[in-house]
DNA sequence: GTGCTTGTCTACCATTTGGTAAGCCGCATC
DNA sequence: GATGCGGCTTACCAAATGGTAGACAAGCAC
């Protein structure tokens, strides 16, 4: 058998607060029954935290981390730019399949809003720059289409999140959990995203990417 | 100026506790704190409802009696059976958009599971069966195409509250409450709903890669 | 050895929670 | 006037909550 490798207390902390939250909302976790769950006491979970706050801080950064891994994994990737947003799509969409605790977080932190919103929005700072300077190179090499790259972004993560939490709906109703509306979703998506930024797979030839287009291309927001 | 007329105490309570519930959700909403806003003492709701527990049921009862007449309304409507299923989806949309505290509720109490979903599914029942019956109806007459009843109810649900979701998402962070994704959803719901179901409206294939594929995966099972 | 740090614990605390008991008040009915 | 009685109140309460204070033990540096 494989080493059983003993976490940190920190770290089990941390994974069982993300489920506890996602699960039972933030003001439904308590300290004491997290504690209870780790076989430890709830001054261990303080005195590695601070705070409730705060331990819902330090889950929300790890938690953006995950993400914004898996994302500039696919941004990394190779290919066309248009493959490349496929790529961070579908990266996006298995994390959230193999993960769900990570939509329940954010649905909570949103739910919870003021200061956890404006947390989790500066931690995604970073990669929404990235993504953001990925998409204004990728027009200006005349890949893509123009397009309001704010807009893109947010409507594909509002996206995950209805999609995620239809399949959740579906789970909680008795449905056999099925990735079907995910994959669903996800073309859906991917389709929303050829039509605005016009990659590829539309099959269109690939050298009319003339000025004359780029500027009348001026599309429908999202 | 229209008189203006001052609801019973237990009317308000119901409004408060559903505006609460759906907001801050069940453990974050405080008997005090409902009490405080509506200028009351705790005490008062509990003479009302007894408990807390009775109170969320109360509420979740009268959400389900609203939803039940705007789907009703559509059903007993004109025209063809596709004519009345789009009916009913326009009116659910439309309280959806009109009412969102109805789908953080659902959303909540799905998330809160255990009895509060048998609870909801329980109060749901008549109109479920209202609905099935009618497309039983229209698929005996011939007007609509065989089907899965309660897979087309269970998956038009999930869809409304994952749609509501994204907007609720986008919302919070700032994007300007654009009923446009509601509108792209419900109309990517009926193109589904007319694949599956066969309705004649013919709009312009958006999406439907995916739903046809449905409809053609399905046996043709009763 | 003596310190210092780290991790965990026991013991407590103030506040808030949902909930109980009992009373007051206005009003209709006898 | 007496009598209920529905609506709302004050006065409490036990439990749970997040949080503080301080101690104890293991490891590591000197």
């Amino acid at each position: 058998m494989g080493a059983a490798v003993v976490l940190p207390t920190r770290v089990r902390i941390l994974d069982a607060a993300l489920a506890q939250v996602a699960q039972r909302g933030y003001e439904g976790t308590s300290l004491d029954a997290l504690a209870a769950g780790l076989g430890v006491r709830k001054q261990t979970i303080l005195h590695h935290f601070g705070s409730k706050e705060a331990l819902l801080r330090a889950v929300l950064a790890r938690s953006v981390a995950e993400v914004t891994d898996a994302v500039e994994a696919g941004l990394d990737g190779e290919g066309t730019a248009f493959d490349r947003v496929e790529a961070v799509v579908r990266a996006v969409f298995a994390l959230a399949g193999r993960r769900p605790e990570l939509l329940g977080l954010t649905r909570e932190v949103v739910r919870l809003g003021g200061s956890f919103v404006d947390e989790l929005l500066g931690a995604l700072e970073p990669l929404a720059g990235r993504a953001t300077a990925f998409l204004r190179e990728a027009v200006v090499s005349g890949e893509l289409r123009p397009h309001d790259a704010r807009l893109v972004l947010l409507s594909g993560y509002s996206m995950v999140i209805g999609a995620a939490t239809e399949v959740e709906i579906l789970r909680q109703l008795g449905v056999a959990a099925s990735p079907r509306v995910l994959v669903r979703r996800r073309r859906e998506l991917l389709a929303e995203l050829g039509t605005v930024l016009g990659g590829q797979h539309v099959r269109r030839p690939l050298v009319e990417a003339s000025a004359a287009e780029l500027s009348r291309a001026r599309p429908r927001a999202v």
